[in-house]
DNA sequence: ACCCAACTTTAACGTAGCGTCAAAGTTTTT
DNA sequence: AAAAACTTTGACGCTACGTTAAAGTTGGGT
C-alpha cells in the first residue's frame, strides 16, 4: 500500500501519463499553473486525476504555442465566476488572436523562403558549369 | 582630425550603418563573428568598411534566421582556402538545408493553424446561439 | 586649457522554458 | 534491512541580445 493511495500519484506518473517530464511539471508549478493536491508525509507531491486533466489542458495549449503566461490567463478564466457562454466567448477570442499570430508566422516564414530561393537562384546563376 | 581617421569608424557608426545596435556588434565579437580592425589609444573599437560589409553579411544571414553558430561556420568558410566554386557549392548546401528547415516551419505552423481552427469550430458548435 | 555633451568601455543581470546535473531524502521492492 | 527507484530543492546552462550602471574617451566650442 503506498502512502499516496486513493488514485493519487506522484509526479513521475503524472508526467508520464501526460506525456511530459517531471521538470516541466515542477516548472509549471513554479509559474503558478498547476499544484499538487497534497504532499506525502515525506514531502512528495501527490496528484489526482483532476490535476492530470489540467496538465493535459496546459499541454494542449502549449501545442498551439501559447506562452505560459497566456496559458495561465486562459486556464485561470475557468476558475472564475463566468457563465459557460462568457467563458467560451473569452476563450474564442484567445484562440482567434493566436490564429492570427500563427498566420503571421506562416507569412513570415514564406517571406524567408522567398529570400532563400532568390539567393540560391542568384548564386546558381553565377556558377559557370552545372556542378 | 579624429583619432580614428582614414575612413575608420567607431562602433556606433558601424552599427547605425548596418542597421543594428552596438550591443549586437559587441555580442557578435564575443561570439567570434567580427572584430574591429584596431583600437583607439583610449580603447575604442575602430572599424573599416570591410568590417561593415562583413557585418551586413552576418545580418543578411540572420534575416534568414540562421543561428549565430551556423553563421560563424558559413562566414569562416570565406576565409578558408577554397576556390570560388567550392565556396559557392558549400554555401548552396547551407542555404538549401536552411530552406528545408524553413519549409518545415511553414508546415509546422500550418499544423498549428489546423488545430486552432478545429478547436475554434468545435467550440462554436457548442454555443447555443450566435453570440 | 578647460568644459561639456555625446560617445564608448567592461561588467552583469534579465528574458522563456525547460534540460541537466548534484546531493540528500523517501518510497517501494526484494 | 538493504537496494533500487523515485523524489526533493537548488542551481547553472542554453539563445541573442536589451538594459542598466559606473567610469573613461573624444571632439568641439570657448
Amino acid at each position: 500500500m503506498s502512502k499516496c493511495d486513493d488514485g493519487l500519484m506522484h509526479i513521475g506518473k503524472l508526467a508520464k501519463e501526460a506525456g511530459t517530464t517531471t521538470r516541466t511539471v515542477r516548472y509549471y508549478e513554479e509559474m503558478g499553473l498547476i499544484y499538487p493536491e497534497c504532499r506525502s508525509s515525506g514531502g512528495f507531491r501527490c496528484y489526482s486525476h483532476e490535476q492530470l486533466t489540467r496538465l493535459r489542458m496546459i499541454l494542449s495549449l502549449k501545442e498551439m504555442e501559447f506562452d505560459l503566461e497566456h496559458i495561465k490567463i486562459i486556464i485561470d478564466k475557468r476558475e472564475q465566476n463566468k457563465t459557460a457562454g462568457e467563458l467560451a466567448h473569452d476563450i474564442l477570442e484567445d484562440l482567434n488572436e493566436r490564429l492570427r499570430e500563427v498566420e503571421e508566422q506562416i507569412e513570415h516564414y514564406k517571406h524567408i523562403r522567398k529570400t532563400l530561393t532568390q539567393t540560391i537562384a542568384s548564386i546558381c546563376a553565377c556558377l559557370p558549369c552545372d556542378l
